[in-house]
DNA sequence: TATCAACCCTCCAATCATGGGAAGGTCAAA
DNA sequence: TTTGACCTTCCCATGATTGGAGGGTTGATA
């Protein structure tokens, strides 16, 4: 199949999946006679591991690393879970950076008026603590 | 003061402040006869509020508009408020979708053994669901 | 057979916020 | 006068994705 439908087939669009195979995270496709690339099954399948991962919020790098591991038939489940237990603390550090912001920020909303006066605790604390 | 020591009083980099400058985030500071930036303490003052808006996960469009606001004085606080509870609002939303991801893993990673076997549920969740 | 739409190709550039480095000018003290 | 710490502009890189320009291919239809 052509690169349309392997898109269609994986919910990768097509400027994505050329990305991904200039870097390297997917190898390159072969080619008609005409230069159009060509996708099998198995390609799709490869396809659709990448857009899961990364929508477990993965980098390119770490989803390389996982589809070494994948494809290779005697990996030890440790080197996954050891990959996967890092980017979790790297989720749950994120999170608490997120909540701190949205706290801080609650607070300082929940004490501005938000009327037609100036008067602003936001701010003020944005400008001077 | 040279951009060095507004750096050192602001806690924003020289490198960054030539940034902020050069995409209209704060006026373009006057100059020396030899060409060197010229700071005052309201400008590093400026520099401060930034970097504590930077801090609280706002873009730099938002504290393009939260810099206009506190200068100012006649501003409705309504406004303040509106642009940051949007904001909350966006935190909220990406914290969600952080757990989730994480919440995902870690359901994932509790049933992968670990060890030097190649049997991975992470894996074949992500190979296919 | 000419045409036309819907494909496909490569290359370049933009996004966002930040940092790195090159190549060169300025300033103050030793 | 030399040294070293400043400062200047310029270009490039990051990470993941999207956009467009400019052009070739395919297959169906007038």
């Amino acid at each position: 199949m052509h690169i349309g439908e392997a898109a269609k087939a994986s919910g990768v669009n097509a400027k994505l999946i050329r990305h991904y195979e200039s870097i390297g995270l997917i190898p390159k496709a072969s080619r008609t006679a005409s230069g159009y690339r060509v996708y099998t099954d198995a390609d799709v399948h490869t396809l659709i591991f990448v857009k899961r991962a990364r929508s477990l919020g993965f980098s390119m790098k770490e989803i390389k690393q996982l589809v070494g591991l994948w494809r290779n038939k005697s990996r030890a489940s440790s080197e996954v879970k050891i990959l996967v237990q890092k980017h979790i603390m790297r989720l749950d550090e994120r999170i608490r950076e997120l909540e701190a912001m949205r706290d801080t920020l609650k607070h300082l909303a929940r004490n501005c008026r938000g009327d037609s006066r100036p008067d602003c605790p936001i701010l003020e604390n944005l400008a001077g603590r």
